[in-house]
DNA sequence: TTGTAGGCGTTATCAT
DNA sequence: ATGATAACGCCTACAA
């Protein structure tokens, strides 16, 4: 054991050929006659010998490295769609580096230490200023997936975007609580929102503002403190008391409604949807699952995460294409908080 | 744009020093006079120089890359476990690099390719045939950790293992049980249980023993298809429809006893604590939420990870002491599902 | 199809 | 304290 790993000139001196030929034995484009690679993968698999990927990295000046930025994963929603970005990454031929940004102290230099590795791309789910990094990779031609971050109208040259539809999932829950026949409505989101939360609301208000106007519903909007179960409980603690009670809520996050719920039974039995109807949004596993049974607007981790892989991949193979967007759709999931 | 990374010969260049002096400049145990520093870090900034560490590691014959193994990150408790690494070794100055070995299909190529990126180590927590594949990278001198799956039996030499205390959770449990009077107990774990499980088992029917020779209880063993919510639910449903209800349960993961629960309450009726008692394992997030309010074992993935990385730290500052075997204690929560 | 030779950017070993 | 120089293992023209 311990011994030196076996390098390309190794195999190459067991094989009888020279150290370019085995280089070339394992570059699947590279015409080599049948016998020759069979000589050369034979002395390989004796000698135990696998490419160096930082030689390799070196020359080609690119890893097969990915970067992930992510923050927040706690959050078991971020974390599964980490972990679908992860499976699809890997999937292509990439590896995944994951990079968590959440504590925003170092972030900075974070990113910039990024730029050590040759990554062949970078994937932003999360992380504040990500316009600026995102420009900064691209200056430096590495290709950056923005995921859930902003729209086209920022002002990114060569920056590729994955959204889902978010304002169009606002627009659906808004249109579901309709046709159920509420008429006090209510509009809950986290204080320090994301992107997509915030265009999830303007889905849901633009949609909702004509029968305002005529006087056929209200409207009210609401933060709470954390954009989780714990906010979602605090929020229906203070809240429920008050005289007017809404009979019907579009959740921004499910992690939120489910906290709201479990308070709003346990602590006022409420009944759901008898005396509220719920909606939410992501369609978190949690929703699924008998005791809150969530009607909501479901994004897919991994469609999301196949497009933006797919994103990647096609911006190697053509670096100088103009910046895509592409809207993942969402779908509503009928399950019995809605009336 | 576009334009060459800025290697330490242009900061060289441009700061008026050799190339070497650069390199030291930024190995902060290298002696370099203030002032050279202070000029070359100025250079560099201007430069936007950064290491390039495929260099760094050729040289170095090790990147700061550490392979995190993982699979079945569907299951939210696993996903959570390896967030917590995924932080703790960056917070370690290493760069996780994550392998999902899922499908055990080309589980043996994906582990040879990590051997491509010179690892610093490698965590492996899943992944059907871990003792071999560690003991290859042990004979390449790439330290490895064995996370809750073998205990220092397995003949593995140069092996480092952190395992939680299995063993004593579920003599915890038992005692617990036998503490609130609960004379028909029953175990239940998944088909395809894990190392974890079924050191939890054990610990659980050994704690028992004594008191089913007495007579004083009766102890039943069952085991459900899969080991999460849904598996949970499937056996309550097959199971409670039986004349014999068993009136303390423990089952060998929270999800599982999630699953049951909600089945147990919304199918039959059934008050818990009261008709039955029901004690988890591993304090996943749901568990503390009120809908489930679980008393269970708690295994603390930041603990776990923390004694994972400082394993692999120590075992990187001294690579021929003997392999250590680190046992993370459990701790009981109590909630509401305990008599 | 195969071999030869140069260079990728760093660290480490010698000198000075 | 600093500079010159030799690796590290691979890919890729260019030559044969």
């Amino acid at each position: 054991m311990n011994k030196r790993l076996a390098t390309s000139a190794d195999v190459a001196a067991l094989a009888g050929v020279s150290q370019s030929t085995v280089s070339r034995s394992f570059d699947m484009n590279s015409r080599i006659s049948k016998a020759t690679r069979n000589r050369v993968f034979d002395a390989a698999k004796e000698l135990g010998y696998q490419v160096n990927k930082a030689a390799q990295t070196m020359i080609k000046q690119r890893s097969d490295l990915v970067g992930l930025v992510t923050a927040g994963l706690d959050d078991p929603f971020r974390s599964e769609f980490l972990n679908q970005l992860i499976i699809e990454v890997q999937r292509q031929g990439f590896r995944p580096m994951v990079i968590d940004v959440t504590d925003t102290h170092g972030l900075d230099d974070s990113l910039q230490a990024l730029m050590q590795y040759q990554l062949s791309g970078v994937i932003i789910t999360s992380g504040s200023p990500s316009e600026k990094i995102a420009q900064e990779f691209v200056n430096r031609s590495i290709p950056v997936i923005l995921v859930n971050r902003t729209d086209q109208s920022a002002d990114l040259t060569g920056v590729d975007i994955v959204n889902i539809d978010n304002v169009k999932g606002g627009t659906l829950a808004a249109e579901a609580l309709l046709a159920s026949g509420r008429k006090e409505l209510m509009l809950v989101r986290a204080k320090a929102s994301s992107y997509s939360s915030i265009m999830r609301a303007q889905g849901f208000k633009k949609a909702l503002l004509p029968h305002v106007e005529t006087g056929k519903v209200n409207v009210s909007e609401v933060e709470c403190e954390t954009g989780d179960y714990e906010g979602g409980y605090q929020l229906a603690l203070s809240l429920l008391p008050e005289k007017l009670r809404p009979d019907g809520i579009f959740f921004c996050l499910d992690h939120i409604a489910c906290g709201f719920m479990d308070a709003a039974r346990k602590e006022f039995g409420l009944l759901i949807p008898k005396d509220v109807s719920i909606i939410g949004f992501d369609d978190i596993r949690l929703s699924g699952y008998q005791s809150y049974a969530l009607t909501t607007l479901r994004q897919c981790p991994k469609l999301v995460s196949k497009a933006v892989v797919n994103s990647l991949v096609l911006r190697l193979k053509k670096p100088n294409d103009k910046a895509m967007c592409e809207i993942v759709p969402v779908t509503m999931i009928n399950r019995s908080t809605l009336l």
